[in-house]
RNA sequence: GGGCGCUUAGCUCAGUUGGUUAGAGCAGCUGGCUUACAACCAGCAGGUCGGGGGUUCGAGUCCCUCAGCGCCCA
């Protein structure tokens, strides 16, 4: 049934219910192994928001979704919620006003307050926890339904989240896999460390950031020796921690200085002076402080030149008490040292830089101004405050000594758009530290261990106890370790729990066994595993991308899919990178309700594989034109075929009919082609080019015919053809705009149009070769599509005369001469009654000779439309 | 500093192994209510393809170089 007048208005609603009850995107979990195509679906963040960048990528994936589903595949097409993590506590903290305290017991009556409070609530961590499943729960259900909106053809049945009980154990097995392969090790080491958000931060989370800075020059006074060097540094408040000083091998000012000793202004500690190619003869004085630890560069040295630690920082940025005099800290002049350092311990860095400052201005180490400088510092990606180094026992993971192995897959890897492989390798071939796997959060998963704890009450972290793999997972902070009772707890020859979480890189990183229940449900996951596909955004391959590669590598010795699809990001008119503190941010919801989702998918469809792409209101208006005309186009084309009989692609016998029909199939093949290597874009492209010439010119050229009875074999030609063509362009268009499309083919067919299968050159009179590739056209339609062709030109030649007149098109031509070449002429002969009735030509000339078009209009003679004339027009038609 | 990508009409972008006069949409301008669509249609105008050099019968396309922009990594 073709309604009165379409519309797109509650397109949205109508069809996402539909499909939901009818199960059309549900995954068929008995489809053998080869016909299944699985994605590796990024779960978004619930406790962000959704940003009009998920819209964006999401829209890629589904429409590659929605044309594997086409050609027969049967799509595991699950959505994930990445909900554990740092995101999710800060948002539970502000949202009601509590903070997470470990040492409290749980309250069984534990009530949330209803509003923060001026103070934030301590609350236990199981309460915590609670908090957080409770929020992201409800944050779940509002994605979801943006993605509905949306159009998604995910699965929802599948659903997963990376803190739930399946994955807890995913993850736990996971990293008891990896201990009892030897790829897992903890130790004491350096870590990058977040004072703010108190816990480490690995190597691919951190960045660096151009901060103003002050280098200080400090004259450090030679031992033993006559004279002085001077020092520049950015951080005297470490000068407590220098252990060395270190200048470049080549340096020829510094020669004389190479294995002697210094000593520091205010703590008098004897330093040497060693070399290093670290160290920069352009930067600063050219030689250099070695701290206990300043940078990252600090801790290669420190490992290279097998230097002592000084300690001074602690975990919560502030100076830590020492001994002057004792240990490593060794000084010329114990008493001086603990003076001065007896003004900065307990200080914030910062504090403590002021002070220090002002104790070597009062010494008189400090030479000339300080010099304001900028220089990169590295931050947590989230945080605000540089990033201190502390040495605390972390789980690592060996990705070093697999970095041949990783960079091999990389390549066997097929990348969309194949240059992103470039990030990949310069990621792996720049690693230069093991993977940190150990995150001192609450809202994670737990590392699943306990360590014993001798009569002394230290905890042996080398004889780590594991819970078996079918108790999983396990919370070591509540739950008893095997052979234990609940009352040895952190008590001297009893068991102490490890107390981190892993990082959520670690969870994330097992997305598809997670997704395909990994020893849960061994048929799926042997049906699923490794995937098809893994779409994702760019600035996540050293994370995402990365550490799912390794623990595919070393879980399964295998890729974890064989393809990734990169997309771009979305930036702001501008092309700036949107971003919450631009205030450029734009909401999804509000977008999609305004345009509607297929004009917003149509938008984002046109965005090129892995290019950013601008947010382009204008482009998201076209697409709602792209939709209005679909259903304007197939009203007309449906309106022709009488009582649902819809004549079969046999009766197309009109040699324009015919034409327009084998441009179809080769824009078919176009598509086709596009889409096996994941390029939506240029498959849209195509497709919606043709389609606007369909309805620009064929539908004109056939208009008149279309409408005559039925019975004669030219009219069931044209209808034959419309209703062929709209099937196939229907289905082409699909993926693209799913709801305008399921609305028409809801006209006139049964089941959804995204179940039906990708339309074949062989639904079209056009022929193939021997590899089943659209051939070189036929004869008869090769000349069918020259004589559109012609036809057009005609068209156009007429169209323009009009204009050039100002006169309206449905104005008579009274004479047409068309001059050409023969064979050209008797391709408009083939056209010629169609021709004439589209362009309302009552005489045609054609006579041979150099091309030209003349178009004798009919005299001027214009009546103003009767009454009558306006009241058949369409409600609306008129002006407002 | 290293790597990757980009630079084509006022704007957003196509342009496949080198091959007619470099295309489209949007915006602009001029017209037109035409029995699918005025949320529409037709037409017009708009470009020394970032600069320079080279290869070639022929370069937007390949090579070199310079400049600008963006991203990634140090």
């Amino acid at each position: 049934m073709v309604p009165e007048r379409p519309t797109l208005e509650g397109l949205e609603e109508r069809w996402s219910e539909r499909w939901e009850g009818e199960g059309t995107y549900r995954f068929d979990r008995s489809a053998p192994r080869e016909r299944v195509f699985s994605i590796d679906t990024p779960p978004p963040t619930v406790s962000g928001s959704l940003h009009i960048g998920h819209v964006f990528s999401y829209t890629h994936t589904d429409a590659i979704a929605r044309y594997r589903r086409a050609r027969g595949d049967e799509v595991f097409y699950p959505m994930g919620w990445d909900d554990n993590g740092l995101a999710t506590e800060r948002r539970v903290q502000n949202y009601y006003g509590v903070r997470c305290d470990p040492s409290l017991r749980q309250d069984p009556n534990f009530v949330p307050p209803q509003k923060p409070g001026p103070e934030q609530v301590p609350v236990s961590r199981p309460a915590f926890i609670g908090l957080c499943h409770e929020l992201t729960a409800e944050d779940e259900r509002v994605f979801e339904a943006t993605w509905r909106r949306l159009g998604l053809s995910v699965d929802w049945s599948l659903g997963y989240t990376t803190i739930s009980h399946e994955a807890r154990r995913a993850s736990q097995r996971g990293f008891l896999r990896l201990l009892a392969g030897g790829h897992a090790y903890s130790t004491e080491a350096p870590t990058m460390w977040d004072v703010d958000f108190q816990t480490a931060v690995s190597q691919a989370e951190m960045e660096d950031r151009e901060i103003p800075g002050t280098y200080y020059r400090l004259r450090f006074a030679r031992a033993g020796a006559q004279g002085s060097v001077e020092i520049e540094t950015t951080r005297p408040e470490l000068l407590g921690a220098c252990v060395a000083v270190v200048v470049h091998p080549d340096d020829e000012r510094y020669q004389p200085l190479l294995d002697t000793e210094v000593l520091t202004p205010l703590f008098c500690a004897r330093v040497p002076v060693v070399a290093h190619p670290l160290a920069d003869p352009e930067k600063g004085s050219g030689i250099a402080m070695i701290c206990t630890f300043g940078d990252i560069t600090d801790v290669t040295w420190w490992r290279e030149l097998s230097l002592p630690t000084r300690t001074i920082v602690g975990r919560d940025g502030r100076l830590l008490p020492t001994s002057w005099g004792e240990g490593n800290f060794e000084s010329e002049d114990p008493g001086a040292a603990g003076a001065a350092y007896a003004q900065l311990a307990g200080r914030t860095l910062a504090r403590a830089r002021s002070r220090v400052v002002e104790l070597l201005a009062e010494t008189g180490a400090i030479v000339g101004t300080p010099r304001p400088i900028t220089h990169p510092v590295k931050f947590y990606e989230r945080g605000e405050r540089p990033l201190e180094i502390v040495s605390s026992r972390q789980w690592y993971v060996h990705t070093l000594r697999l970095r041949e192995h990783l960079l091999e897959r990389g390549h066997q890897l097929r990348w969309h758009p194949s240059h992103m492989v470039h990030r990949y390798e310069a990621w792996v071939e720049g690693l230069n530290g093991d993977w940190n796997i150990s995150r001192q959060r609450f809202f994670g998963v737990p590392f699943p261990l306990w360590y014993p704890v001798g009569e002394d009450g230290a905890v042996d972290h080398d004889r780590p106890i594991a819970p078996d793999e079918d108790l999983l997972p396990v919370d070591p902070s509540s739950d008893v370790p095997p052979g234990y009772r609940e009352d040895q707890r952190n008590v001297p020859g009893g068991f102490a729990a490890d107390p981190d979480v892993m990082d959520t890189w670690a969870t994330s990183s097992l997305t598809p066994q997670i997704a395909g229940r990994w020893e849960d449900d061994p048929d799926l996951f042997a049906r699923v595993f490794p995937m098809d596909m893994r779409p994702q955004s760019h600035e996540i391959i050293r994370t995402w991308l990365f550490s799912t590669v390794v623990r595919a590598e070393i879980e399964h010795g295998m890729l974890p899919w064989s393809d990734v699809a990169i997309s771009g990001w979305v930036l702001d008119p501008d092309r700036k990178k949107m971003s919450k503190s631009k205030g450029n941010v734009i909401t999804p919801v509000e977008i999609l309700k305004e345009h509607g989702s297929d004009a917003v998918r149509y938008w984002a469809a046109s965005g090129r594989p892995g290019v950013d792409t601008a947010f382009d209101d204008a482009q998201i208006k076209v697409g709602r034109r792209l939709a209005i005309k679909i259903l304007n186009a197939s009203r007309f084309a449906l309106g022709r075929l009488s009582g649902g009989d819809v004549p079969g692609v046999k009766a197309v016998s009109v040699p324009i009919d015919l034409a327009m029909l084998s441009s179809l199939g080769e824009v078919l093949t176009d598509a086709t082609v596009a889409f096996e290597s994941y390029d939506y874009a240029r498959a849209l492209e195509r497709t919606e080019a043709f389609f606007w010439s369909f309805c620009d010119d064929y539908l004109e050229l056939v208009k008149a015919r279309a409408y005559e009875p039925a019975q004669r074999p030219e009219p069931a030609s044209a209808r034959a053809a419309l209703a062929a063509a709209l099937s196939v362009q229907l289905r082409m268009l699909a993926p693209f705009l799913p709801f305008v499309t399921e609305e028409v083919w809801s006209w006139w067919h049964d089941g959804s149009v995204h179940r039906a299968p990708w339309p074949t050159a062989s639904e079209l009179p056009v022929t193939l070769d021997s590899d089943g590739a659209l051939a070189a056209r036929s004869d008869r339609t090769r000349q069918g599509a020259a004589v559109l062709d012609m036809a057009t030109y005609v068209l156009g030649e007429v169209r323009r005369a009009k204009t050039t007149a100002k006169r309206s098109m449905r104005v008579p031509v009274a004479r047409l001469t068309v001059v050409d070449e023969p064979a050209r002429l008797s391709l408009l002969a083939q056209s010629e009654s169609d021709l004439r009735q589209a362009g309302h030509i009552l005489e045609l000339v054609a006579r041979p000779g150099p091309r030209d078009v003349q178009v004798e209009l009919a005299p001027d003679d214009r009546v103003e439309p009767t009454s009558d004339d306006q009241s058949r027009s369409p409600e609306g038609r008129s002006s407002p």
